[in-house]
DNA sequence: AACATACATTTGTATATACAAATATTGTTT
DNA sequence: AAACAATATTTGTATATACAAATGTATGTT
């Protein structure tokens, strides 16, 4: 990937602002690999990403609280992205019975189903990604990623 | 920045998915500090993208393909991020009287002004950004980043 | 118990983005 | 020149996201 090719410029342009726009456009591809590899569940990356969590959960139901907390992208309308699950038939939600301003969220059966073949999907998604990559440079990409 | 701490995880992440939700942790860490940078001005991370093109055009002007051709992140609704900047007074735009389905845009003087001022913003943002890194740090995460 | 405060979620609304269809202009073919 | 295809932009619409205000519930204070 070579970012002055992409944005179509001949300039020389200075390291600091290079790696902003390097990231961009890296974080572009990424989304753009894993949005089609989760298209034929019709499941948002954000939905696929609280599924995960509410597997993650073990039978425990979580709360919108935790889901948002928990979340990668932190979001204000949890509400809604819930409501779509639902909809699907891949999370219910209930009201808590200890503490009636909470609402206990679980992931059911088919959403359990489902997201295992999102998992094979995404680990499609992963060869795709980083085809280039070996263990070595993933290690180092991650140190210099915790220097942010 | 620790990945299974912010996303509140007590699971060992393997290294590829780790380091997807680290590109995307990063990710949203950059376009928040680059928003509230350009935040005293009101412009879009997209708007100031098309400025700087418009600006690299150098009296030139640009038409709305060539702008979408060399954005960051290219979307589909060119013409109405151009309308924004044009209520701003930042650029200006008219129909190419050599090809009429053409549109001519370009940065006004306004626009040059506020653009110096958004750069010295965006300087001020890299400093924040980049505290921990060095030269070659930065050098070292580029070749990795090609690797996409 | 009445009141104020804090908490968890929901709703309203404004803005942003994505995708497809529509419009206008130019170029090409017959 | 009429018809058709290609190009450049605009518009309509559906969906997504962000932010603030509203709702309902619980807790602590007097």
């Amino acid at each position: 990937m070579n970012v002055e090719e992409i944005i179509k410029t001949s300039k020389k342009i200075p390291l600091e602002p290079r790696t902003l726009i390097h990231m961009q456009l890296v974080h572009n591809k990424i989304i753009e690999v894993m949005h089609s590899a989760l298209k034929p569940f019709e499941v948002s990356l954000q939905q696929f990403n609280v599924l995960r969590i509410l597997r993650g959960q073990q039978g425990k139901p979580a709360n919108l609280s935790t889901l948002n907390e928990r979340m990668v992208t932190k979001m204000s309308n949890t509400t809604r992205l819930v409501d779509k699950l639902l909809n699907k038939g891949l999370v219910n939600r209930c009201v808590c019975p200890s503490n009636r301003r909470k609402v206990e969220i679980m992931i059911t059966d088919d959403g359990l189903k489902a997201l295992e073949q999102m998992d094979e999907a995404l680990l499609e998604a992963h060869k795709t990604i980083y085809k280039n990559f070996n263990q070595n440079d993933l290690e180092k990409l991650n140190d210099l990623l915790d220097k942010f």
